[in-house]
Formats: C-alpha cells, sequence, structure tokens
DNA sequence: CCGGGAATGTAAGGAACCCGACAGTTATAC
DNA sequence: GTATAACTGTCGGGTTCCTTACATTCCCGG
C-alpha cells in the first residue's frame, strides 16, 4: 500500500487526537486500519453533522474548527458544550445503538473523520489496541463531566466564569464566544455573566470586547475559580 | 479447565453486568479470559475498597451491596454518586494510569470482583469483544454523567428530589437514604431537600421514615421531575 | 454610510436556596 | 436500658441569582 505525504500527516494527527500518546501508541497498521473505517467530510459554517434523534450511523472526530453540541427544539435549544479539534462526537450513540442524544453543529468551517459504523465495528473487532484507546478516551471525557459536576454544585457563577475562560482561551488567551453563549454553557443568566466579567474586568484580569473575552491574568483568574 | 457451578454462575452473572446483554454479547472464552484477571473480594461495611490518590492497580466490578464514591478528606467529604451491583469503580483511574480520583466505601457488605491492571491489559489486548463492551459501559455511564449535569443546571431541588427518588428506588419503591445523602448527591442542602420531601408528602406521592423515603406515585413522581 | 439585527451594559424586584440554630425523634452501642 | 450519636423537622435572616425591562453599542450587508 503506497502512501501520499497526506495520508501520513492524516494518520499522525489521528495518533496524537486519541488520549496520551504515550500510553499503548497506535502501530502504524492500527492507523491504517482506523483511516479505513470512513472518510474524511467538510461542513460549512451552521451545517449539521448530525441531529437529535437520528439514527446513529457514525461517529466523528473532530479535526479542523469548532462544533456546539445542543439539545431540544430550535427555537429553545439548550447548549450542551463546544467542543474543538481532538474531540469525537457522537460515539455514545452509535456504540450503543441509540438514536443521537443531541444536535451538533457546525460554527465555523469545521473538517472531520466519519467513522461509519458497519465499517468501524469489524475493525475494532480485529484491533484490541485502538478499542482500548478509544475506552480510555471516553474515560477521560468522563472523569471530565464529573468534575464538571462538582464545579456546577457548589460554585458562584464568577468561579464558574473564571473556570470556563481558563479552559478554553487559545494560546493567545482569548475566548471568541457570545456572553449569551457563555451563559448557556454554565447554565446561568447572560445578565450574571456579565455581571461576573464586569468584576474580572474591574480587577484587571480580563478585558472584553465584541464576541470576545481576553484573559490578561491566568494564575489570578485560576485562584478565583478555585474560590468557594 | 473445570468449572464448578458456582463458577458458571458467576460468568453469567458478569455477562449480564455489562451493559445490554443482546449487544455484542460475550464469548465463554471472554468470560473466562476475564474471571482470570482478577479476584472475588468481600468488604465490610464501612471499610474502604480504595482511596482517594491511591496508585490506581485496580478496577472492582460490584456484585453485591452498594458503595459510596466521595472525594475530599473525611471530615468534609463529599458524595460524589452511589452505585449498587452492576456498576464499574476505579476504571478511569486504572486505564488512565492515574491515581483514584475519588475514594470508595462500601455501605453493607460489598462483594465486588477485582481486575488486576497487570493481568487485565493483556488479557484485554487480545479480547476485542471485552474491550468493547467495557467502552460500551463507560460510555453508557458518561451520557448518564451528562444528563446529571443538564438536572442539576436548570431544574429546582423539588424536580431533582423526584428524579433522584425515581432513579434509585428499588423494585419496592423505597429509597433507603438519609436527607443528607440526599442533598449531597443533589449539591442541595439538607434543609431544602427537606422542604421539598415535605412539599411531596403533602401531595401524597411519597411517604418518609427514618432514613427512608418510600414511593406511592411514581407516575406523578416523574412528571414532578420533567417540570421546569 | 447607514439601517437593522445582534450583542453588551444596567437596574429593580422577587424567588430559590443556603446557613445557623435548636427542638424533637430514632437507632445503636455499651 | 440507658446514653449517645445520628437523623428529622422547623424557623428566620441573608445571599445569590433569575426575570423583566430598556438603553446603548457594535457589526455587517446593501
Amino acid at each position: 500500500m503506497e502512501e501520499t505525504p497526506a495520508d501520513q500527516q492524516h494518520l499522525a494527527w489521528l495518533a496524537r487526537s486519541f488520549g496520551r500518546p504515550d500510553y499503548l501508541p497506535l502501530s502504524p497498521e492500527d492507523l491504517s486500519t482506523l483511516s479505513e473505517a470512513g472518510e474524511i467530510i467538510k461542513k460549512y459554517p451552521g451545517t449539521h453533522i448530525f441531529k437529535e434523534g437520528d439514527s446513529a450511523t457514525a461517529a466523528f472526530l473532530i479535526r479542523e474548527g469548532e462544533v456546539d453540541l445542543y439539545r431540544g427544539p430550535t427555537d429553545q435549544r439548550e447548549v450542551v458544550g463546544r467542543v474543538g479539534p481532538g474531540a469525537v462526537i457522537g460515539d455514545i450513540a452509535m456504540f450503543s445503538g441509540q438514536p443521537y442524544i443531541s444536535s451538533s453543529r457546525a460554527v465555523g468551517h469545521v473538517t472531520a473523520f466519519r467513522f461509519d459504523r458497519d465499517r468501524l465495528l469489524p475493525k475494532l473487532a480485529v484491533s484490541p489496541a485502538i478499542t482500548l484507546r478509544w475506552l480510555v478516551a471516553s474515560l477521560t471525557q468522563l472523569e471530565r463531566t464529573q468534575r464538571r459536576v462538582l464545579n456546577l454544585m457548589h460554585k458562584t457563577v464568577l468561579a464558574q466564569v473564571a473556570g470556563l475562560l481558563v479552559n478554553e482561551a487559545d494560546d493567545r488567551g482569548e475566548v471568541a464566544l457570545s456572553q449569551a453563549t457563555i451563559a448557556t454553557l454554565l447554565g446561568a443568566s447572560r445578565q450574571s455573566v456579565n455581571e461576573a466579567l464586569n468584576e474580572l474586568k474591574r480587577r484587571g484580569q480580563v478585558e472584553t470586547g465584541y464576541r470576545l473575552v481576553r484573559v490578561l491574568d491566568e494564575k489570578k483568574l485560576r485562584l478565583v475559580a478555585a474560590e468557594d
């Protein structure tokens, strides 16, 4: 089998995306196996990758761009999360054989790898290493979600906002979310988020702009997130 | 290899414990493989199965009894959940090679199956079906936790209590938890839980006793849980 | 360059909930 | 069988946060 440089790059990227690279690294054969279980797809901003209730025939590995996950009807949608490159979505529904539990919509231009259920399962049945890696990835996600439960339970909106900013900031310390989106992500009201951001701005720990928050003092922000 | 009736029973129980039995059922060889990766252990009430921060060398599958999961120091512990037969605990830490994230304590007499990491991983590496089943189990747990996040975000204490009662009730409709425990499970105060239970009692949907809540009208209780 | 839609800023009133305190009740251990 | 710890029931003050409402600012397409 001959492979172009682009393929190589893609396969290497696949290897990095699943969990810690030092833990049971995928062999080159494993990578090939995985790449044959689906295709790369591209989505325009605002389009759906899958919708709540659809039969779950595939899972998706985000390569580029960001994706919003939400539940409920369009007029009163409830954002469940926003994920970026490296995230796997739709796998819960696909593996458990149930309809998708949430809808996913591309925020910007999105490139993803689609794993087709019928092609993936036979491959996994003969590739324990990949299955194990996928298991570890899902358990890591589970742990993250459990931590989120603990945060939601006892922390004030101020601490929650600080925590979200630290987690979601890119390498330039910027978070490109509207205050309304931050509010739904935290399950708070837009006004409370606005008030919290004002407090952080007053303390000189962040700057705010249109659809944008810039982290100025990550260290202090982490302290605020740990309070309460 | 000769197997006693007790072994057979145990292996069959293992098969039922992991997710939906109609989905990729384990073969008898898989069951044997799994049973060789650890031993059955028994724990007295109040004793620890593992403690937060310990090196995670094993995961546990609960066979009988209930287990409390909690985090933080003993004097101000924070209950993360209570699990019964069929639940797998400690697997997150074990697979990701990190110390246990929470402590687990036997509520009553507990029988569990201990999977030793060093014996389990080689078995899984050659048994994709088991790994896949484990993956499905963890994803199901992830979905449950995500649902809990949604509940915590927008629902009132009354609705949360109603939901917990419906989920935790045994076949006689009884929930043997103290109001304080219910409160920590929901991240609410004991007083608020007490107030909610009074309201449900006033409506004739539950009865309360010492360390006990009895569900009288599950149907209406589900409606209350869905409100808000 | 300007109009409309989207996002941000601000304020007041009220609901839900937490905290501290204490009295009454039930289980459990000695 | 009694002491003690654990649990339930209840009250009032205080806080956080939501809701409603409206003014202002910003972006983008024509």
